[in-house]
DNA sequence: CAGTTGCTCTAGTTGAAATAGAACAATATA
DNA sequence: TATATTGTTCTATTTCAACTAGAGCAACTG
């Protein structure tokens, strides 16, 4: 699995991880019932702490990412979705907010006022 | 100008602001020459510092919704833009989105991610 | 001119993020 | 069965952005 993560960036550690590992699922480039690195692994090749990986881990398996088992690591769950709509409207929409010259941060407010 | 705030919200203060304006004139209740409250002013009648408020609107001048000028105020910005388009789009990845039980999180990084 | 309003600076408080260490509970494996 | 693995839970500390506060400055209005 690879995976990078920016100290320095103002995205959160664990919010890093989170998209990180998350845009690997929904891309397929990690499929279900495939094994994470186990948290104090992920942590020691990154260089960042155990609790920052595990809050991530959990994150994902509250959103139906990942099951989590105490001996056994976090599994890539089988949620058996189609995503492909959903990333062609993505991309259709970037497009469209860029020509409109809208930041990400303004567009991604506006997925969120919306989505209530 | 219909505004509230949040201060027991995950999203900071300044960020509440800057959606709920942004989202005002995109939705066209706010229009190009309107003028918004003064900085102390709006800062005093949502009971929050005045430096939250400009932190607010310095913002959306960068993103190019307002004009400051100092000793006239918060002017809405003439963009001229279209929306129509940008609405109907976030309203069908939303629906999407929603359909294979994502969190407004999830679906905002999404949209990060495919912005760069 | 006086008043308004955004801009800039310093300074203090608060809370989330991140780190650190330890012990515990469930699972796997030899 | 015994041992190792791995997520879970707890306490504690550090760091930094968000927020608040106050003051003075700079540009514009009437």
């Amino acid at each position: 699995m690879i995976l990078t993560v920016d100290p320095a960036s103002a995205l959160p550690l664990f919010e890093q991880l989170v998209t990180g590992i998350r845009g690997q699922i929904i891309g397929g480039s990690l499929s279900a019932g495939e094994r994470l690195p186990a948290a104090r692994e992920l942590a020691e090749s990154l260089d960042i702490n155990v609790h920052t990986v595990l809050r991530a881990y959990q994150i994902l398996r509250d959103e139906g990412f990942l099951d989590l088992r105490r001996g056994r690591g976090a599994i890539v769950a089988d949620r058996a979705r189609d995503y492909d709509e959903l990333d062609r409207r993505v991309a259709g929409l970037v497009a469209e907010a860029q020509r409109l010259g809208l930041t990400p941060a303004a567009l991604s407010s506006l997925i969120r006022e919306a989505y209530e």
